[in-house]
Formats: C-alpha cells, sequence, structure tokens
DNA sequence: GTATATTTGCGTTATAAATACACAAAGAAT
DNA sequence: ATTCTTTGTGTATTTATAACGCAAATATAC
C-alpha cells in the first residue's frame, strides 16, 4: 500500500493512433478491453502512468504493450490534452494526458499479448469506454486543425507514393473540395516532394508519377510554423 | 491518510499569466513562495488538484488565491502541456499541467492572503523555482506561434487602445519588425477593430485614432483559425 | 467493339493578397 | 528655426490563390 496524507489522482494515458489506406480512408486504433469496467468494450490504447515513468513515455510503453506498435524515437507524440472530468473513470478518480499520432497501418502487429486492436473507420466508430469518444473527436478536429499548418503525411503514407494518393489522404482528413491541380502545384512548390526516378518514356500518362517526401524540406516547414500553409 | 495499492503521483497546474504594458513590454506574473522547498524564490502561481476537481478549475482557483486574479469565467486558459519530469519535485512525484493566459496588468489585485506576486518583463526573468523556466520559455514560444494564428490582445489591452499600442504589442512579442502600415490595413480588413467615436476636426493627425475589438469578429477569427493569418 | 466516362499531367488566366515604399501634417526634440 | 519622429493616407509591384481548359491513356458501360 503507498499512503499519501492528501489524497492523489491516478494519471493515466490515451493515444488516439490514426491509420489510412485508400478504402477506408482514415481510421483510428481501438482495442477491447480484457477487464471490467467496460469489459469487452472497445477503448484507445492508454493506461497507468508509473511512478517513475515520464507522461510521454508511459504513452509510448502502453501503446507497444497493446498494439505491438514501436514507434520510431524521433516521430514524437502530440500531446492532445488534459481529461480530467472528475467521474470519467468508476474506480477512482483518473485523470488523463491523451496523445495523437499518425502511424502506417502495417506498423501495427497486434502481436505480443495483445488485446484484440482493430481499425476502425472514423465515421464508423463504435461504442466508446469511458469518454473516449469525446478524446477521438477532439483528435479529429486537432487534426484538421494541425493539417493546415504543418504538413501531414510522412508517418501514415508508404514511403514511395503518387500525387493522387497524397491528395486523397488530404481530402479524407478535411472532408472538404478543392483542386488537385492547385494542390500538386503547392506541394511541389514547397519542395515536400521528390520525384522518385524517372517516368519510362513507354509509360502512359494515366500511369501516375511516384513520390517520396524530401525529409529535410519536410522536417524544416514542420517547425517553421509560418512557411507552410495549406488554404482550401 | 489515504491509501493506494499502487504508487500515485500528485498532480498540480501551474500558470504562465501574461501582461503587458508600453513600458516594460511583455511581463509574466510570478509570486514569492513562501515555504520550502525554494521557499523565498520565485515561481509560477499554481498547486495541488483537489480530488473533486477538475484541473483547469484549480489552475483558476490557485491563481486567484495566489495573485487576487479573477478570470472571466468566458476566457479559458490555454492548456500549454503536461510536464511530468520524474524529480522535477524533491518532495515527491509531481505531474503538473501548465496553462497560459494573457490578462491586463490592473487586473491583479494582489490582495486577499496573497503571497508577493510581482510582473517580470520577459527579457529580465529572475531564476526560478522547479522547472518553471522552461515551462515560462515554451509558454513565451506558444504565445509566438498562437499569434499567427489567431487575434491577440483583447484580454491585455485596454478596452479602448491607438493601432500604434497593438502594432507595438505585437512587436515585442514576436520581436520582429515588420510594416506598421501594412499592419493597419489588415486589421481593419480583417474587421477585427472599431473606430471609437469620430476624431474631432480640430484634433491634429498626430493623435492616434482610437479603437476597440469587435467582440463578435474576434470571437469569430479566434475559431476559425482558416481565416485569421498574420504573415510578417 | 464502339462509345462514353474517368484519371492523370501540364498548362493558363483572373482575381486577390502580401510587400515595399512615398508623402504630408502635426508635434517633439535640438 | 531647423530637424526628427509619429501618425494617417495612398499607391505601385510582386506574389499567391482560385478557377478552369485540354489532351492522352485507360477504364467502364452498353
Amino acid at each position: 500500500m503507498y499512503c499519501y496524507k492528501y489524497p492523489h489522482p491516478a494519471v493515466t494515458t490515451d493515444c488516439v493512433v490514426f491509420g489510412y489506406d485508400p478504402n477506408d480512408g482514415l481510421s483510428v486504433l481501438l482495442i477491447r478491453r480484457g477487464i471490467e469496467p467496460f469489459k469487452d468494450c472497445w477503448a484507445l490504447p492508454g493506461g497507468f502512468v508509473r511512478i517513475d515513468e515520464e507522461v510521454e513515455a508511459c504513452a509510448r510503453r502502453e501503446l507497444n504493450e497493446e498494439t505491438g506498435l514501436q514507434l520510431s524515437h524521433l516521430s514524437d507524440l502530440k500531446e492532445l490534452g488534459c481529461y480530467s472530468g472528475v467521474n470519467r473513470d468508476p474506480r477512482e478518480r483518473v485523470i488523463t494526458i491523451a496523445y495523437y499520432q499518425l502511424v502506417r497501418k502495417s506498423e501495427v502487429i497486434g502481436g505480443d499479448d495483445a488485446k484484440e486492436a482493430r481499425w476502425f473507420p472514423v465515421d464508423n466508430l463504435p461504442e466508446f469506454s469511458f469518454d473516449h469518444k469525446k478524446i477521438v473527436e477532439d483528435a479529429i478536429e486537432r487534426l484538421k486543425r494541425d493539417i493546415y499548418f504543418e504538413p501531414i503525411g510522412f508517418n501514415i503514407l508508404p514511403e514511395v507514393f503518387t500525387m493522387p494518393q497524397l491528395y486523397k489522404l488530404y481530402k479524407s482528413i478535411l472532408k472538404v473540395d478543392f483542386d488537385r491541380r492547385n494542390f500538386a502545384n503547392k506541394m511541389m512548390k514547397l519542395g515536400i516532394v521528390d520525384q522518385v526516378g524517372h517516368r519510362p518514356k513507354d509509360a502512359s500518362r494515366r500511369t501516375p508519377i511516384q513520390y517520396r517526401f524530401n525529409k529535410e524540406r519536410y522536417e524544416m516547414l514542420k517547425n517553421d510554423k509560418k512557411a507552410f500553409r495549406l488554404e482550401f
């Protein structure tokens, strides 16, 4: 037993992990809870912060334990915010720090002693445990906002992709229509993407050109919030 | 005594409160600690989250208790982030949620049983307690970023102000030079400010025109992150 | 198998916005 | 009395945004 002079809340982390594929569009990674409360319901991967562990480290650890996802030490989770409603967990007072991140779906192995982990398209989400519905909604809003001010896609698209793929990713997040040609021009002018190899001269116009992100320029624009801006 | 099966961290809040005046520029509100650790050192206003209290509510309460500041229930604190270094407090494991806010200096009464509270210009800060130096630095960076994407000034300038005053506020936050005429044009075109009364016809050109914020439009632009953008 | 629709790349043009200054009047500083 | 500073107004120039045309290849429909 651990005793304190004043009552202490428990602190947990939750992660909203976004994945993407051309068929389902944007999806969120959820796990099925194995224990009460909300046994067998869907919830965000997450768990209790250890006493000698930083909060973001906890989010990474829980993510790995529950979904097999091993985030690169480079790619940092984005802090979404603190959720502190006094009755959000029936067991005890629990304060949660939520994070979000974009990953390639293929990186989820779901191995280990992983509870059942599954992708749900953002417009077809299940019933949630706790206040996780609100957290996911906030994450989607946040992602929608962030996409205007920093480049998105490096972690969520395959290494080599086509302009139509990048365009569709943006459209499926923003849910608005904008001109594909202006979008491609902007991406090129920003210098964020490089053409991969040469297009074979026997290839038809219908075969899309392949690109990869220019990591150097991508990181630069990610940090310099003034330089990157989308309108739409 | 309150006992738990697993060890629990303590949770606190800290507030970075910015004020402004033409002479000192941007300042931060700090209090002198009355107890150990860091007795008599300067620290951010803040304190322990109560077990039946939401985190943001705690930040408001502590702010009021320690500085006399009573924030309008409308103006919400902005969440800055979570600070969770395992040794940031020598007493026990403490996780802090930091907030920031802009206020008029005059609103700080410093009454009550308030510990000594004082404004420090951001480029002349004292030694800090805990990791509050990092928190303040982060808040300044965050403010610098936010200023590009949403209107700032409603809470920090007097109700009626002049364009040169608004211009100087922006310059003292951003610490870059930009054209005052283009800035004024932009503010006018955004519809964020309304001229107050008529300029007396005997008034010279040297007497600045008075403005107040158009609250409706201000709030609109605050929420629609796409509509408000500064370049500089 | 032919007609039609869709996808892709590569443009152009009109409108709007950002940027960089010019200038004059009033007052302050020297 | 002269010079410098502050304030408001205005105007070019450059740059970015938004809307759209077109042809080639291929997929789809009938």
